[in-house]
DNA sequence: CAACCGTGGCT
DNA sequence: TAGCCAAGGTT
């Protein structure tokens, strides 16, 4: 399976997107703030949030300092807004605990709001070098078809993934922080998950999936997710309104956005429960002071 | 541990 | 068009 590593390793010197928390002078905040917003929205999107949060807050204390309805309101729509305020609390955090420095230790990142299995071990390699299993959607997806020889990843992750994605961890330390970024590389340009380049693949000779015959996809269902009418379309709704507004909003305005009362209120309750929205008095609300 | 949590682009 | 999918985390 070492086989592998260095055909990744030289398609990703001469393939790698340029992306601004990759460049030299990223600081390993730079890289936290670009793991958050990179869970769950793709690159396109991030790319001008990302920016302009930087420019803003180029430091963790810089955004500790701040209300956190205006990282709310700065998280624009990358959708999750709960990300916005488990990255302000994060940042808190690292005031509180580290003198304001992004932690090099995964436990100590790892026990940071926001920041599980993965982004922990996203930021200790890409940030720090570290050698670590950075183990994301398609880090899987590379390992399921190369190694496994299957379409696809298990649904959700499990051990054996993570099992796999240690035992396929170079040993040298660079070269496995090296391997962590190219091979998530790999699966998000050429071994995607609708339609893989195998054509343009770096290891398409010693892949178990295609010397297989590229059998496809014969595990469980995959669940759809819906979105038209659930409690997340009038919670980005109440949200967009909220974000948009300068002062207190009126609760009519709100009522205005989303038709179904009961709904409605479920949501903006679960909204002020999760501490996105802050309610006022003479019913009005705002992002959280 | 299954369900929940946004938003938009692509096929 | 309607689904599928996207650098997950929390409960």
């Amino acid at each position: 399976m070492t086989g592998i590593h260095d055909p990744v390793l030289a398609w990703y010197d001469a393939n790698k997107r340029v992306l601004p928390w990759r460049e030299a002078g990223a600081s390993p905040w730079a890289v936290m703030v670009s793991e958050f917003m990179l869970q769950q929205t793709p690159v396109n999107r991030v790319l001008p949030a990302y920016e302009r949060w930087l420019a803003r807050w180029p430091t963790p204390a810089d955004l500790a300092a701040e209300a956190p309805g205006e990282a709310v309101r700065a998280w624009d729509r990358l959708g999750y807004p709960r990300r916005a305020l488990r990255l302000h609390a994060a940042a808190q955090a690292i005031v509180e605990r580290h003198g304001g420095e992004v932690p090099d230790d995964h436990a100590a990142l790892l026990a940071l709001p926001g920041v599980g299995t993965y982004t922990a071990a996203a930021i200790a390699s890409f940030a720090f070098g570290q050698r670590h299993a950075v183990v994301d959607t398609n880090v899987r997806r590379v390992l399921a078809r190369s190694l496994t020889g299957v379409a696809q990843p298990s649904i959700s992750p499990t051990a054996a993934d993570q099992r796999l994605a240690v035992s396929a961890l170079p040993d040298d330390e660079a070269t496995a922080a090296r391997w962590a970024v190219a091979s998530m590389e790999l699966g998000a340009l050429v071994c995607t998950a609708r339609t893989p380049n195998c054509a343009g693949c770096p290891i398409r000779s010693r892949c178990a999936w295609v010397l297989a015959g590229s059998p496809p996809y014969d595990g469980p269902p995959r669940k759809g997710q819906t979105y038209e009418g659930t409690d997340r379309q009038a919670r980005g709704r109440l949200l967009a309104v909220l974000r948009s507004a300068s002062a207190p909003v009126a609760k009519a305005e709100l009522d205005a956005c989303w038709p179904d009362a009961v709904q409605r209120e479920r949501a903006l309750d679960g909204l002020v429960a999760d501490g996105l929205v802050e309610p006022l008095a003479r019913s009005r609300y705002r992002l959280p002071g």
